[in-house]
RNA sequence: GGGGCUGUAGCUCAGUGGUUAGAGCAUCUGCCUUUUAAGCAGAGGGUCGCUGGUUCGAUCCCAGCCAGCCUCACCA
């Protein structure tokens, strides 16, 4: 048996379909190797970039001796010379290959495809019809291909638009194979570049501003700081279940408890619960704790933030999203709950009892449970009636007392906390509070969930007496928030799923 | 979970209750030393998502299942 039917004989990691491609590449890896040819080579001496050639190649100036490295993109082949474009990590460049610059190594170039990964050197010129282009002095194999990439064409029209010809667009494959979404499709690739930018310029914003980036436990005994189902694991030398985290918040509470004025901290959250075009299982979350300070100051600390990363990412205030323009120049909006309801359906909730609650729910169509609360009925109203017309960036403060258990009460509306949510292009971008400092409050908000709990809503957070015995030591005023890095990068990037702005989102398990 | 749409060649997609299921690209053979959706001539490639049913006959009609997308509900 030939090596390569060995190869396609083990089975699972070949389909059948590819099978005819994958032996032909597979023969040409034999016949390479016959030819002592290294089919995945150790190193190449990068010195040139695609993107960076073709801005700097003037026709008059030689350019010689570029060395670059890619993957072979597209190719054609005329008999003794040949042109194929090489994708590096900054774009494309075609390479003109001719059999008598090169030799035997027009040989090795006739066993190569699209997809395999070569080397280049040699020197700029301008074809004929006009393309900066490198004549090749030398072309090596560094890694062969031998599964089949889609082939995409492009073409430029007479109006200067890009066509694309037989795209990669099946979404489920794309997702999938992500590796070749980003080969294929170099838009990809700009949203995960934006996205890395809005990381690391929302660290350099906190940075600058002197708090201390901080990593707490993604493994928790119990889990709190947000209202949501988590996923279970064990610990097997412990014995113990332990929960993927749903939040930070009450370990960087804790933190802010231990004399740290200013701490953040990103990474995943993890949430057991449906999924769509907003919500991934796990997902990026960024979490703020500044001590003397209060939910007012850090509506003008998330306008700079936000502010400063689309600068940052985009190079400008305003954004296009979907069919709107948005604006981040401060200052925002900033609006109660109650208001903005007023605003948007002309029902003035304002010292309702839940009975008129109840009734004005009717008369805008909400569907209101008799097991609600005011605080929940004025939710079900403001998410249904008024939070997809938020389009521009705009706070909404003041939320009802019970969906808040880790809030600080307002200091002068009853009933109500210390609260905001940013919302913008209909859809939250960040929560904050004051936080809850004091212990006898919190330990008796921590027994109303547990209530909630024992009626059957699953999501009620558990009471945490560690957490409260470091509120007993004393936890400053202090100011909370947490902005969700997919989100705001979907803004940024005008996408309109979450799943393409995470790498591998989370997909069921493929068939076998 | 409800509703809608989709699944045909490696990719993008046509198509039909009836002989051997098509196109472009990709692949293979031949020609071609500045091409570019390269071209010209030829060739190969399919479990028509899976299972069952109706039928003389199903890729097509029906049912169930699987997967994906959209949407509503639930959920932040």
């Amino acid at each position: 048996m030939s090596e390569h039917e060995e190869y396609l004989s083990q089975g699972e990691s070949f389909e059948q379909e590819q099978n005819e491609l994958t032996k032909r590449r597979l023969e040409e890896l034999e016949e390479l190797k016959k030819g002592n040819i290294n089919p995945y080579t150790y190193s190449f001496e990068v010195s040139n970039y695609s993107s960076e050639i073709l801005k700097s190649f003037k026709d008059d100036v030689p350019f010689e001796n570029v060395a670059i490295a890619g993957r072979i993109m597209s190719l054609r082949r005329m008999g003794k010379a040949s042109f194929c474009h090489v994708q590096d990590s900054r774009g494309r460049i075609q390479v003109y290959i001719r059999r008598d610059d090169l030799s035997e190594a027009y040989d090795q170039f006739k066993l190569m495809d699209i997809g395999d990964i070569v080397g280049v050197k040699g020197f700029v010129f301008r074809t004929k019809t006009g393309e900066v282009s490198i004549h090749a002095k030398h072309l090596e194999l560094l890694s062969k291909s031998i599964r089949s990439l889609p082939i995409v064409k492009e073409k430029v029209d007479e109006q200067g638009n890009k066509v694309v010809y037989d795209p990669f667009a099946d979404k489920e494959l794309r997702y999938r194979q992500r590796y070749v979404d980003l080969v294929v499709n170099p838009e990809v690739r700009d949203v995960f570049v934006k996205r890395a930018k809005v990381v690391s310029s929302v660290r350099k914003f906190l940075d600058d501003k002197g708090y201390l980036e901080v990593e707490t436990p993604i493994l928790q005994p119990l889990y709190g700081g947000a209202s949501a189902r988590p996923f279970v694991t064990h610990h097997n030398a412990l014995d113990i279940e332990l929960y993927l985290r749903i939040s930070d918040e009450l370990y960087l509470k804790r933190l802010i408890v231990g004399g740290f004025e200013g701490v953040y901290e990103i990474g995943k959250d993890f949430r057991n619960e449906g999924m769509d075009k907003s919500h991934n299982p796990e997902f990026t979350m960024m979490e703020l704790y500044v001590a003397y300070k209060d939910y007012d100051w850090m509506m003008s600390l998330v306008e700079e933030l936000v502010h400063f990363v689309c600068v940052s990412v985009t190079g400008g205030s305003r954004v296009k999203v979907g069919e709107n323009e948005i604006d981040f120049t401060p200052p925002w909006k900033r609006v109660t709950m109650l208001d903005s309801i007023r605003e948007f359906t002309a029902e003035d909730l304002n010292g309702k009892s839940e009975l008129e609650l109840a009734n004005a729910a009717k008369r805008l169509h909400v569907e209101v449970e008799p097991s609600m609360g005011a605080g929940k009925i004025i939710d079900a109203i403001f998410s249904e009636r008024v939070e997809a017309k938020l389009i521009q960036p705009t706070f909404i403060t003041d939320y009802p007392i019970e969906m808040s258990p880790l809030a600080k009460r307002h200091r002068s509306k009853q009933g109500l906390v210390e609260r905001f949510e940013l919302m913008c292009n209909g859809q939250e971008l960040a929560n904050a509070f004051s936080e809850l400092n004091d212990p006898l409050d919190q330990r008796s908000r921590f027994e109303d969930q547990a209530r909630l709990r024992a009626r059957g809503d699953e999501e009620a957070m558990v009471i945490d007496e560690d957490f409260l015995r470091a509120l007993e030591y004393g936890m400053p005023p202090t100011a909370g928030l947490g902005i969700g890095i997919d989100r705001l990068t979907m803004l940024l990037t005008n996408q309109e799923s979450i799943r393409d702005v995470i790498f591998f989102p989370q997909m069921k398990p493929e068939k076998q």
